[in-house]
DNA sequence: GGCGACTGTTGACTTGAGTCAAAGGAGCAA
DNA sequence: TTGCTCCTTTGACTCAAGTCAACAGTCGCC
């Protein structure tokens, strides 16, 4: 299905920074992304590490699960989604990444990837290989401390999730949803009220624990109460204050 | 069943380290623990570290959310949970933590603790101070790559968690958490198929996004069916293999 | 050692989300 | 452009889990 652990570029996957502008310290993302907090004097110093970019095409997988980790990607641009599958089947959507965001912290503990990462569009990720970012790390405290703080915000995140997953009713979740992507693209610089949804109504249900008919009526609904348009995949966010109640309705 | 913390009680709370056996070169929990993979002759480099321990009586919390984040703490002995509380009010248990294992991760994103730990019974806790933690995982790689695998495992944790609560059923979900606790029971040296139940029905519930009847009638549901005995909080596994197709059940 | 407050169990009823089904719409490929 | 596939919406029905309530058991504390 996918490409056998390309460490050989492969045609049109795998690019040279060192002909394109190159690497953290010219990039529109570094406040957000790896290098976020560290001097921009001190930035080419990652700029060695992040050399090789990759393309990864919609639909295509970036890496799957059990593939042997030798990488952190950071997104620069494009959209991801990272998918869990159990043993009896089951799977789950347990993110999804815009620009800045990184993928591959589940790899670390078992040198095996645990997820599947996919792109919901045409993107391109920095390689961030493993070994090296710690060699770095070791030598530069800042990049130290800024690695441990992506870490600590994923399980952060992933903790928001949870609460969600264990307490919200399906509108809830979906306005919760919602809010959060708005917020994600204001902090990129987008649109935060208007945006294209790349992923599907299955993804969203996926991601936020109900089936798609759920997600699409709770769409209707804020729709019919004037909180939100929604056309297929096209979102505009009418009244983000209503929004922000849906997500605590659940007293009052 | 377990040691009772002998030695020295210090103003009750604050331990020296010095006076005791030690640290992690003598800990018998030191390969689940921080010093894990890490050769033993080198573990006088962590001990050191670890030099202060805590006791935390049942009830009391090791630390709230908005607390200034200063440690990482290594559960020594006893039971605690982490919770998590929105704006709105809800509240969700978002893990159980055993001996060996590391609480506190959450707060290094944003240097304030982002859950509250609670004991469950009477516990101690080893104090990792976070800064010092950093700069010896500068010079020792092993204890580098160590902090980076735990907390990558508690990513990976937490997606298990995410597809728990996003795609399982109730009774699947109490199978699932008997199992694991059964498991890391088990890798403890602790009996795996006969042991007391630290938490409510309710706080189990809270941690599987389910009400504390529902978990009430699940343990009923099993014990007609022969597959545990349950007793209030005594909690024997009659049946293992049945168990795990309960967590399966959803298809077939 | 007994009282009071949590904690757990069970039953009856309600309801929110899942299931199944049908049909319309969007987007891509030839 | 046509046709095909995948995505989305909506309706009718079902059922798993939540809610409410009563009561029983347990534990810790005075």
């Amino acid at each position: 299905m996918e490409k056998k652990l390309a460490s050989t570029p492969i045609s049109g996957k795998l690019l040279s920074g060192g002909s394109l502008a190159a690497a953290c310290s010219t990039c529109s993302l570094r406040e957000l992304c790896v290098p976020g907090g560290i001097p921009v004097s001190e930035l080419e110093k990652l700029d060695a590490l992040v050399a090789m970019r990759r393309r990864v095409k919609r639909g295509d997988t970036l890496f799957n699960v059990g593939d042997e980790f030798r990488a952190l990607y950071a997104v620069r641009s494009g959209f991801f989604k990272t998918r869990i599958t159990s043993s009896d089947g089951r799977d789950q959507i347990t993110g999804f990444q815009v620009p800045g965001e990184l993928l591959g912290f589940e790899g670390v503990a078992t040198e095996q990837h645990g997820v599947d990462a996919i792109a919901l569009e045409d993107s391109e990720v920095c390689i961030l290989p493993y070994g090296e970012l710690e060699r770095i790390a070791r030598d530069f405290q800042p990049l130290q401390h800024q690695l441990h703080r992506v870490m600590s915000r994923e399980i952060m995140r992933e903790h928001n999730v949870m609460l969600l997953l264990g307490t919200m009713k399906a509108e809830e979740r979906v306005a919760a949803f919602l809010l959060n992507l708005s917020e994600r693209y204001r902090h990129l610089g987008y649109s935060s009220n208007e945006f294209i949804l790349r992923m599907t109504r299955q993804e969203i249900g996926s991601y936020l624990g109900l089936k798609l008919e759920t997600v699409s009526r709770a769409f209707s609904k804020f729709q019919e109460q004037g909180v939100i348009e929604a056309q297929g995949k096209k979102i505009r966010l009418l009244d983000i204050e209503q929004l922000r109640k849906l997500v605590s309705s659940h007293k009052g």
